[in-house]
This record gives C-alpha cells, structure tokens and sequence, in this order.
DNA sequence: GATGAATGAGTATTCATTCAT
DNA sequence: CATGAATGAATACTCATTCAT
C-alpha cells in the first residue's frame, strides 16, 4: 500500500472513531484498532492524536472553501442562484462527510487555543465572505442595507444549526427544499403580506 | 459560612476556570485553588467535576428560561414587542453571564454522551418554544406561513451565533440595537424595496 | 508519616534500586515498589524519575563537600595529618554510602547532558580543592614545586579508582591502612632508595 | 562496496553519534542516517544496538592493548624508559580515538550487566600488567616494596582521570610533557627535599 | 545484499477521587 | 465540616527490531 493510501486509511478511520466518541474519549488505541494498523504505524503517518485531529479538520475546511464560490455579477447565473447553489453544496458537502461534519461542529472546539483559534479563523473568513457577498447583493440593488457584519454572522449561525440539526440523518434528497426554505426566509423574512 | 454559600463559593470560582481553560483542561486543582478551598471540601459539595460542570450549565438553562417568556396574545404589549423583549433578556442574561455563555456554547460539547443529550434537549426546548412562538404569529396574521421546526431552528442558530460572537466582550448598551438588527432581518428579509 | 519521612522513604528505597539495576534498567515501578508507596505518591514527592536521581546524586555531592575540610595552616594539627583525615572521611562517607557511592561513580554518567555537567563541575571543584592544598604544601615548604592542575586530577583519580574498586565491599576497618598506603604513594613516590 | 568496509562505514559513524550523545540517547536511526545506510542494512551487519557498541568497546580495548608493551628487563631499553613510551603510547591512542575514548570512559557503564563485567574484566586486566609491572621494578632494586594491588590500581585511576580530563583536546604535542610529570610524580612522590 | 514500512512491547506521567485524621 | 496526603487507573508516545519486496 503506497503511503498516500494508508494515511488515508488512517484517516478514515480515524473521522469514524472521533465522530462517535467525540476526541478526548477516542484513545489512539480506538483508532489504531479501527484502521487495523499497528501502533508504530500510527505515529509514521501522524506525529500526535492532536495532529491527526487538526489534518481531519483542515480536510474539512478545504473541502468546504472548495464548494463556496464567489458570486460573479457578470455572469450569466443570477446572483440569487448562485448563492442558492452555494448552499446547496454546502450542505451537500456537510451531508456526504456526515462524520467530519460532526467533528467540526461538535468536537473541535475546546481541544486546544490553538485549534480554538483555527477554528475562529475559518469562520471568521466565512463570515467575510458573507459579508462581502451581501455587499455585492447591496451594490446591484438586489439586497437593502443592513449591518452587515451581524447580518453576515447571524446568516452563518443560521447555517451551521440547520447543518448540526438535520446535516446527519436527513436524506439528500431534502436538502433543495431545506435551502430554498432557508433562503426564502432570509430574503424575505417572516411578516405576513409584504 | 454556610452550606449554600460554599457551594456557591465553588461554582463561581468554577465557572471562571471553566471558562477561561475549558472543561477538559481545567483540573480539579484550578477549581479549588482558585476557590480557595481543599480537595475534600470539593467533593463535599459536588459529586465530580463532572457533577459541578453540570451544575453549571443547569444553572444558565434556568436562567435562560427564566428570561424566555412564552407570547400572550391576549397582553397589552404586541407580540412582536414581547418576541423582542425576550430577545433583549437573553442578550442581557448572555452578557451578564459570560462565563456560563462561554461553558455553554463552547465546552459544554463532547464531555460526554449524556450531557450531550442534555444539551439537544435544552436546545430542542428553545427551538420548540421558537415553533410555538411562530404558530401564535400565524395565528394572528402577523407571520407569513412558513416550514416552521426549520425556521425556529434556524432562528435559534442565529441567535447563538450573534451572541458566540459578539456575546462576550460587546458593551450591553449596543444590545438594543443588535437585537433591533436582528429581528428587522428576522421579519423583512433582504430582498430590497419589499 | 510526615512529609520529610516519606521523602527520605522514597529516597533510600530509590537509591537502593538504582545502585542494583542503574538508572536505566530501573523503573519507576520497581522504585515505587521497593518504597512501597503509589505510583501517585512518588509524584507527590519528586518530578520526575530524573528528578529523584539528581536529588540523589545532590545528597552525595553534600554528603562529600561535609567531610572535605579545607587544610588549616594555622591548625595544631599537621597538614599532612588534616590531609590524612580528609582521606579517611572520604573513604568512611562512601563506604557507608555504598549505594550512593555506586550511584556517582558508576550510573550518573550519560543520563543527560545536564547531569553530566553537574558532575564536572563537582569534580572540577573537588581537583580545585587538591590544587589549593597542593599550593598551601608547597608555600609552607612540605610539597614541592609541581604542574598542580595536573596532579590535582591525578590524585582525584587515583582516589575515585581505589574507591571504584575497594570502595564497596572492603570491611571498613582496612580503610586506615588504605589511605596510609596511598598517601605514602601519593607522597613518597615509588623510586627506591630515595 | 565489500562488506568489511561497509561494516567500517557503519562502526566509524556509530563511534561519532555515541560519543556525541551517549549511548542511550543514541537511537538506530542516528546511526543509519550517519552511516547513510538503511535501516536493514544495519542489522545485516550487527546484531543489535547493543552488540554493535560492544564491538566499539572491544576494539577500543584491543588498541590500547596492541600499545602496552610489557616490560622487557633484558632489553637496552631501561623499564622506566619502557614504562614511559607505555603511557606515551596510551595517551596518544587515546588522543587519536576521542571518541572511542570517550565511549570507554564515560558512556560504557551501567548499560548492561555484561557489558559492566567486560569492562572490569579488561581494568582488571590492566591493573594485573600494572602489578607485574611494579612487581618487576621490584625485582631490580628499581622501585620499593609497596602494597602492589592498591598502587596499581591507584596508577590506572591516575592515568584514566588525566585521560578524562585532557585527553579529548588537548593538543596531542603536549602529551610528551603531561607523561614526565605524571611518572615524576609517581616515582618521586610530592614531597620536598627528598 | 539492500531497503524502509510496519511492528508492538515497554513506561513515564497525570489527575480525579478517597479517606484517615 | 474541613483537610490534604495517598491512591492507582488510564494512555500517549518511542524506538529497537523484523521481513516482504
């Protein structure tokens, strides 16, 4: 097995075992066990149980910067959509890698300031993203003007629940509706006959 | 001193810990020096450490509660007036407590299955208390019909995410107009000239 | 037990271990055993393994620089006689101290490079020492003129060998006769007829 | 490359990581990243750590013994002419091979209860060519009657501790000067006006 | 012969909890 | 009630050695 593999087999396992016992109950024991590879293995492909953690981490944010496209004004996609299709691979994303999903909502924080401060971070540039998404939105008259930086965070908190509520078990096949109820809520709200 | 104040000695000298070095990284030690008291005495007021986080995070679900007032159609006050001044206690309960509101939204996770439990249920009362505040605006005309154990959800995460982030160091005073930001989006969206 | 006893305790049980099995064949298990106290009450008390070492080796180095008096010109003793009596405190310290003894000459070696400098700088003091009385026999007319760093180490050697090699099981009682035969080396030379 | 180099290749740069770090701080992998051999390659060519210092430590001894020379009273040469370039030679191996030196002299104890006995066993050896060789003066009027197991072992511990001292870098050109005034000291003792 | 990925036995240290005083 | 010395289960990590290629 070439060694790009059995990282991943490490890996892999490893996001099964943290996603059900959370990190600090996973020993390296679990895990080792769950790749089926010996202990010394381990720590030729990781230089700590931390250090796997934070890998299975940036694997998550990579993927997920991946699917998070900027709206392009010129193209021929209406901003809305784009945006719709942004969420939509989002959540698509968080649903195919339901386990690292869990890592990242659930367990990655309180590991270490460190990873703490990683974790800020990667929402941090989210929520700029947002916000500069809602800037666009403002610029061609689409989107009225708000204070975009609460508006930017709350959008992401409204994320991430939906995500850590019906990201683990809900089918695939719901999430177009679950985005196009989210959206119609956040464009346009929730009082009667506007 | 007596029995209750000791107690209540330790939880706050707790709370501190907790909230500066998380849960799994604050020993038995911290808590009780920083309390100023000896080991024995500690397990004479709570079971574990594992018993005294839960006591904490008890508390601010009680004080949460406390604040979160169900709407009475039938008061004087408008529902949307009574919607945003439970919103305003729960800012105000947040920054008050920002300790507690660090232990729960960022260490609370992933000690342990049961607590976790404890945590969605909690949650799962907000989001129902959301729902139900939604089915009354419904009612009454004033909330569009919308898919609402998604939409509460989804308000709930928005609310978290706006106190996670500007929760622990925002001066209270700006807190009116943040909750004022948030319902404006909440109840008209962004789509421009509605 | 109080405090200061149960740190001797450790250290007499540890020494004991470390002269039998050196310091890197023993465990801390076999120490905690001997000292027959929990693996948690060692930590109690030391660091670290290294930790108790080093205490250990300190002890000796005490116990050593106590019996070595500086040669007293001025005294009604005579110098070669407080020389004499230097010696026999030497040899009596470290047959009494048979596991201390074996501990620095023979394991303190190579555990850290820390160490080992802690060990240079004792001899270096002790030759330091040699140098000085050397110098004190030479002003009083007793010695002659000789290269003194050089003899001074010579004769540490020649006492940390005799000590090596008779130091740990000859009857005390030879010890008298030992140094004199070592003095009368170190004085007269070996050249017959001089 | 024929196997005895390769075997050479290997010895030479294990001398260099042992002298430099210890024995017990030195891992394989030192050793082979030095050799620039791999890991395989190492055992193929020595049985273990162990056994691979062992064979350092054996031809440290068979040097110094290919460099004394016993006493020949039936030579031109006088015995103390004889006994000098004895030491001569002592010294300049040992200047010659620090490493090794420094392997014999300090990281060589206390690794192994074997190895402890294969290294009394060849002091012992020494201080017996010694006592033969003082025995031998002796025999010719040369030097005096004294108690010989304890002189030469005093004489062995005399030359280690100034090889320990000065023999790692002192200049080899002084070696000649430190021999006179360690064998004056011995023959003639220390004492003024004899 | 040479390689280096894989192995797993071995061990120091931490820290929540207990209990005799 | 209060104390804090004592306990020992739990666990991450190292590194000499093997063996399939």
């Amino acid at each position: 097995m070439d060694a790009e593999a059995r990282k991943e087999q490490i890996l892999e396992a490893a996001a099964g075992v943290f996603a059900g016992r959370g990190y600090h109950r996973t020993r390296v024991s679990d895990i080792i066990i769950a790749a089926g590879v010996a202990r010394g293995t381990f720590y030729l492909y990781f230089e700590s149980k931390r250090g796997l953690f934070e890998a299975l981490v940036e694997r998550m944010f990579t993927k997920l910067q991946a699917v998070i496209l900027p709206i392009d004004v010129s193209s021929q996609v209406p901003p809305a959509e784009q945006l719709r299709e942004n969420l939509l691979r989002v959540f698509s994303v968080m649903y195919r890698e339901r386990e690292l999903n869990r890592i990242l909502l659930h367990e990655a924080v309180g590991i270490d300031p460190e990873l703490d401060e990683r974790l800020s971070a990667f929402y941090e540039a989210v929520a700029r993203f947002l916000d500069e998404s809602l800037e666009t939105g403002e610029r061609i008259g689409f989107l009225r003007v708000v204070d975009r930086p609460i508006i930017a965070r709350a959008i992401m908190g409204l994320v991430k629940e939906t995500v850590r509520d019906r990201g683990l078990d809900a089918p695939e096949l719901d999430t177009a509706a679950l985005v196009d109820t989210l959206l119609d809520f956040v464009l346009r709200g929730l009082v009667a006959g506007a």
